[in-house]
DNA sequence: CTGAAAGCGCTTACAG
DNA sequence: CTGAAAGCGCTTACAG
């Protein structure tokens, strides 16, 4: 279309459109290409993906699986892949498995019947079992958030996290602390408790089993998990959630047994999300470069999408002290 | 390559995997039906879809603009988005224009440079400039949680939402209340305001124009613009804040000037987030069906993509009453 | 320096 | 009942 209104060859116009900038000669006479580059950009000529798709046998498509996107972690780690994705012409799927198995297996089906180039999974099983079987068709794909088996990923280094955690309670002098550990599949749950278990341990303490137990990552699971630590009626003097939102259930339940968050039980959690700044009783917590993770995550698939070799990153948390663990009166 | 293995011409192949389970009978003997599906089952075979864009010139494809994925309200609405469209067999993509009208206009180039089959706007400003130049390029869309003009949208209805948020506080004897109102270019932000503001008219008491401040919709926003409304050193006895996230940042604001959520200022918010019930001070706000809110939008869009005519549907909202405007003391 | 051809994987109207 | 052709919009190796 654009050839035609130049009197042109398509092939010549596709020749002119694809040159770099210091190959330009090669593709046609200057002329031409001035021509060329004119009526496409008043045109706001933009070639049809499909076609280009189909004749290259390359989609620039990645396809991303999740959790939920309305768990704010992931949904700010997927900003940053989908930031950086723009930044090398690639263009980004998201879609939900909601951690089921099930779901995991027909939205990867259905991303790879889109014929994406490459995959990114922030949901990760750590037993990794689905990632071999897809990692046996041949598709490129690398881990954000969760790790799992040897598969290239970027998380956070949830184990130095958690020992953060542990290391700061136990300055504050607390000696029976609990956790609520996340879902058992999990990475980030897993090494975060390993942490802060390891930091008790090399002071001496070990925390008991009946101190850890297992919860969804939403604020609905943190309180029933809390529920749990606390219906023995043998209060912890600070529970460590893996992270906010479950921090914030936590909240709730130590409210429902009568019991101030920082003057009675503290409560630490991990992410530092927005929120944890503004409650009412600011959070502790670490914090994770959530943003960071997916660009580094986009980066890492990009690499891997040249043929280069990857290795996995771990980026840095932080400890954020606040009025949750610190405060004497709420 | 099914057709190859086969023995059978790719056009009878494609027939049979066309055909209405009814009309199999036209497009090939039963036993050759038979046999390409047993062979599509077995292979998992899935047509190429770049192939079949090019072809019918439908993509099956979505485009849905938000301002940011991580606003849960947003991310919610588009799960319900996703979840519709994978049940009318279309594929979306998101993307976040930060309510940046730069960002609107390149997004949305970018985004019909993928020859979507239409779009949904979760970002709408109230003067609907930018959309008027979408419609005149003649690309099908609708709006979702915000209207503009009278583009077909699917909102809650937040006039009334806000109306129960003001006779709610009314009930309780708040005469002296202050709202915090969002972007001014948001139709939620402002028909919530509206309607509060009329409960309160319709009972004698004109809030006087100082009590209304403008936010952004997140947890920082909603202290920044609370702060404002408390820096007078006069503060009201209740604040409505237009959504959840703005109305925890109101707790922090309150908090820092040494008042108690619920004992000393009432705060009500917008949305009931999944953290509402499970802060520290179980939040008062608005229940929008914001999956729902999602869904509907995509059917909305499928139907205007069958060239049939539609209108907007307005959501009924729910007062959730809890201790952030009824505790006595915290 | 530019054009013409082939072909990516489909679908559809037509022929036999 | 099935095949053959045309064509969607590109890109690329080749010819002239």
């Amino acid at each position: 279309m654009l050839a035609d209104r130049l009197g042109l060859h398509v092939s010549t116009v596709s020749r002119v459109l694809h040159a770099k900038p210091d190959e330009s000669h090669r593709a046609a006479s200057s002329a031409t290409v001035e021509r060329v580059r004119r009526l496409a950009d008043e045109l706001g000529y933009r070639p049809n993906p499909h076609a280009t798709s189909l004749r290259t046998q390359r989609s620039n498509l990645i396809g991303v699986l999740v959790p939920r996107l309305s768990d704010i972690v992931l949904a700010t780690i997927y900003e940053g892949i989908e930031e950086a994705a723009g930044e090398h012409g690639l263009s980004t799927f998201v879609t939900n498995t909601r951690d089921v198995p099930d779901f995991q297996r027909a939205r990867t089906d259905m991303v790879l019947a889109r014929r994406v180039d490459g995959m990114i999974f922030g949901d990760a099983y750590i037993d990794a079992g689905f990632l071999g079987e897809v990692a046996a068709r041949g598709v490129p794909f690398v881990l954000v958030s969760r790790r799992a088996g040897d598969y290239p990923s970027v998380t956070c280094d949830d184990y130095l996290g958690g020992r953060m955690v542990g290391e700061h309670l136990l300055s504050l002098g607390h000696r029976d602390v609990a956790v609520v550990a996340g879902e058992p599949y999990a990475s980030t749950g897993i090494d975060r408790s390993a942490g802060f278990a390891d930091a008790y341990a090399e002071a001496g303490i070990e925390i008991p089993a009946h101190r850890f137990t297992h919860s969804r990552f939403d604020a609905r699971g943190g309180h029933e998990a809390t529920e749990r630590l606390l219906a023995a009626g043998d209060p912890p003097s600070a529970i460590f959630a893996v992270n906010d939102f479950a921090a914030i259930g936590a909240f709730g339940a130590v409210r429902d047994h009568g019991l101030r968050v920082g003057a009675d039980v503290a409560v630490a959690g991990f992410n530092d999300t927005p929120l944890a700044a503004e409650l009412p009783v600011p959070l502790t917590t670490v914090r994770s470069p959530m943003h960071e993770m997916g660009r580094r995550g986009l980066e890492l698939l990009a690499r891997l999408l040249q043929g280069e070799e990857v290795s996995s990153e771990r980026l840095r948390p932080e400890l954020m002290v606040r009025a949750s663990t610190t405060a004497v009166l709420t």
